[in-house]
DNA sequence: GGCATAATGGCACGATCGTTCGATTTCCTT
DNA sequence: AAGGAAATCGAACGATCGTGCCATTATGCC
């Protein structure tokens, strides 16, 4: 489970990272805003100091988790995708894998998607992190859409902001009906979207 | 602003009313559960238990903000389109109508959407009442969609929870965008979506 | 204009929060 | 094995939370 597999020198490091963990796991259960460090310590049979010990602060230890996060989520979906040839291959293995990873989660929560309501209008390094984090990924998707274009699979004139808007529109439905409203066949529904979308704007002839 | 046109017989019903009005605003911003009966004394200049009295407890006062967003929601977006003729004009208006609120929910935020994230995994009348006004939304919608195919305005066999579960997709990402990325032209693209959507699942030869 | 009643304020309790500090235990190196 | 450093604990602080209780003020009917 840790995902660290960075040299564990020091015993502080390892429990350290094991700390991160479980807080990666809370918080994506109950939000970055609700993560305490009180509980985490309980989880951990440790005392709130020995815990709080390992980070500046509960803001430093919140930055963390999200990084924690986001490194998870590369390398489970954006460079594995990346392996795949640009164009079309390469922005259908993006999504399928999102939308594969947010399924898997919908029993803990996507801290992007949380977090993106959590901090909307909460300034601070945390909304600042967040944020980034997020347009990075967007990005990352605009990329290939543009390139999956300039290949020739996608259509001409093809508006890659506008699909990934969808993209992104269809996955927080799949969080929103999954998760809260405990709706089956959630991920169905997104990879049936999806397959549309991309319909809408392929040349005509060609097999998926 | 306020919404309140009953009888303000009593005095303490009107004031119940405007703090009402404020623990909506409140809410909307800072969501459901980062309302503080603190504060919002604060902002009422009154004291704590002066707002306290007014309810039995924090969490019916949640109730009945969650109750009041779903009154204004009505008002606003649902009652207004049924009077358009039914089929795809009353489902045009019916998103048109939503995405206009949302839009202008921007500086605030949309309870819905907000309230899924902090209730998704916390059980309680919050979450019952919160998803049983989303069911019930969602459920409008696909009535809607369903007499829009009954009436010939969208091809026979088309899927109406897929097309419900699209249209959400598309208001979330626009929430998501607009108020988190504070991206603008946010709501140029879900109609941009809406539109695309539904010229998919519309008979050839028709004017919107 | 008095009077019952409703509306509000003042104050305190217990719980939980992040954080600090000093003592204590555990680890790692030589 | 010993000693210094790192890791952990225990207790407390101040702040904020929801809530209960009782006194006080304002309201509205006769």
């Amino acid at each position: 489970m840790s995902d660290s597999l960075h040299k564990p020198r020091r015993k502080g490091e390892q429990t350290r990272a094991s700390i991160l963990d479980a807080a990666l796991d809370m918080a994506s259960r109950d939000g970055l805003e609700g993560l305490t460090i009180g509980s985490l310590a309980e989880r951990m049979g440790m005392s709130k100091s020995g815990v709080f010990a390992h980070f500046g602060s509960r803001e430093d230890l919140q930055i963390d988790v999200l990084k924690l996060y986001h490194h998870q989520f590369e390398q489970e979906v954006f460079f594995p995708s990346m392996r795949e040839p640009r164009g079309l291959p390469r922005l259908q293995s993006l999504f399928r894998r999102w939308v594969e990873r947010v399924s898997r989660e919908i029993a803990s929560g996507c801290i992007y998607i949380s977090g993106a309501v959590e901090y909307d209008d909460r300034p601070g390094p945390i909304r600042d992190h967040l944020a980034g984090m997020v347009q990075t990924w967007q990005r990352s998707l605009q990329r290939a859409a543009r390139q999956a274009i300039d290949e020739g699979h996608l259509l001409p004139g093809t508006d890659a902001e506008q699909l990934v808007f969808e993209m992104y529109g269809l996955v927080l439905a799949l969080h929103h009906d999954a998760r809260f409203l405990k709706s089956p066949g959630s991920a169905g529904r997104a990879q049936a979207g999806f397959a549309r979308l991309i319909a809408g704007v392929t040349p005509p002839g060609r097999a998926s």
